[in-house]
RNA sequence: CGGAGAGUAGUAUAAUGGUAGUAUAUAUGCUUUGGGAGCAUACGGUCCGAGUUCGAUUCUCGGCUCUCCGACCA
């Protein structure tokens, strides 16, 4: 991607009255734009980042069997009664129709439509066990919005929703969702900070588990047992001040955001929506359920309050927009600059019918901004290597990785061996 | 929902009951290219409504919006 031609500009200063890091650097650096209080436009470079998110988490429930499907956003006010949520869940978008009577929700979560939906295809205890989730824009109508895309009005989540015969199924398929949980945190480059977390079960279960990443940006008080790597929500504390785990009294108080979270239905939804399935001998049972969420624009968030520094953002590898962001300085140095982006941009593309995607790079080639300008847009935007072409390069390359401070000369076919492993 | 603060060019800021200033961005020209370059010229602004006043961006009231604190929150 050529710099000169992108959508965004970076600006120098931070929007009036914005407090929170992700939302400072994210709107700078050009990655998303506030429309409203707890809604933004998801940029070019936000885009980029999303769709990553987006894959390494369709991949790791694919892995556990999810089968990607898309729910409607818009909703009828029936699903709704059905489960008594249309007057209680306070946070439901609700509106009339102009030319009917009609009610209707914006879809906040999508047990009311799951369900409904899941008799269609469940009615033996053959169709059992059966996952399927979705990744799609949330509605919620929040009392209060906060802190950037921590906590917003419109932001994406992937939810998937699993059913079983029974619970000793829904145990053993929960404890491979945290496995899955915890492989898209580590994956998105938040592995250290997040921690298993457990909070309210509800009125069905003991506990359920949230991921908790701590943050000062965090909204939830955690104590955390660094023994076991666990921790537990406040919202819990006076029943339960010891690690679930060991045992240990001595936990640590800490400030954590909610980047998922994981729930033991059983027959909550199943039971208003009649979703039953015949067992071997025939007789009715009700499906067992459990669901399972990660606000990927709440993770995106999350990872720029774990990675920056005071000069901007410090994107991990696997969700980083470009993989390499090419800078060149001067004129003289065009052909150079030129050549060296193509090379990286169509690498692998062509030799023996190989099918590489090649180089994720951006390339400043703007004629008009200064070396300052080049380094200081470099640094806030966080790609993870930057490669600078200049009078003092030669016939080399300058190398540098974003989250560290030396820079190097490497020739071309190094640079090649350093971006490829 | 309770409380607090704030709305002035694209962005960030200053000032004022009487012609709204600066920086940056943008446009044009020239110079410049290793840490947000220089000179010149140009363009561009007081959230909405009502009231007080000869006159309101400024004062008063109402509304809307944003941010923060708390409460709430599958």
């Amino acid at each position: 991607m050529l710099q000169s031609q992108l959508f965004t500009k970076t600006k120098k200063e931070a929007p009036k009255g914005e407090e929170a890091v992700n939302a400072q650097l994210l709107i700078r650096a050009g990655f998303i734009d506030k429309l409203i209080a707890g809604v933004y436009t998801f940029l070019p470079l936000g885009m980029r980042v999303m769709k990553k998110i987006e894959n390494i988490i369709r991949e790791e429930m694919v892995n556990i069997g999810g089968q990607e499907i898309l729910m409607p956003v818009l909703q009828p006010k029936l699903n709704w009664e059905t489960t008594g949520r249309w007057g209680t869940y306070d946070a439901l978008f609700r509106f009339t129709s102009h030319y009917s009577e009609n009610e209707y929700a914006l879809g906040p979560t999508h047990e009311e439509i799951i369900s409904p939906l899941a008799k269609n295809f469940i009615l033996s205890y053959k169709d059992l066990p059966v996952y399927v989730f979705q990744i799609q824009n949330k509605f919620r109508d929040e009392k209060r919005v906060k802190s950037g895309l921590l906590r917003g009005r419109e932001f994406f989540m992937k939810d998937l929703y699993s059913f079983h015969a029974d619970e000793k199924d829904l145990d053993e398929y929960y404890e491979k969702a945290k496995q899955a949980y915890f492989n898209v945190f580590n994956r998105a480059g938040i592995g250290d900070s997040t921690f298993l977390t457990f909070a309210s079960g509800g009125s069905f279960s003991k506990y359920s588990h949230e991921f908790q990443t701590l943050s000062e940006a965090g909204e939830d008080k955690i104590y955390v047992c660094e023994k076991c790597r666990v921790a537990v929500n406040k919202e819990i504390i006076e029943e339960q001040s010891v690690c679930p785990e060991c045992g240990n009294k001595n936990l640590k108080e800490e400030k954590g955001i909610e980047v998922g979270n994981i729930f033991k239905l059983k027959t909550k939804y199943s039971t208003p929506f009649n979703l039953k399935y015949k067992d071997e001998k025939g007789v009715e049972k009700e499906v067992v359920m459990g669901c399972y969420g990660i606000g990927l624009s709440r993770l995106m968030g999350s990872i720029v309050e774990v990675g920056h520094d005071e000069k901007g953002i410090i994107w991990p590898e696997s969700v980083a927009p470009f993989k390499v962001h090419l800078i060149c300085l001067g004129e003289k140095n065009k052909a150079k600059c030129d050549k060296l982006y193509k090379t990286l941009s169509t690498y692998g593309r062509s030799t023996e019918g190989r099918q590489k995607a090649g180089i994720e790079v951006l390339y400043d080639d703007r004629k008009e901004a200064s070396a300052g300008e080049k380094f200081a847009d470099a640094d806030l935007i966080g790609i993870p290597y930057r490669l600078v072409i200049s009078e003092k390069t030669g016939g080399k390359v300058e190398i540098k990785k974003r989250n560290e401070g030396k820079a190097r000369l490497v020739d071309e076919g190094e640079l090649l061996n350093l971006l490829i492993n």
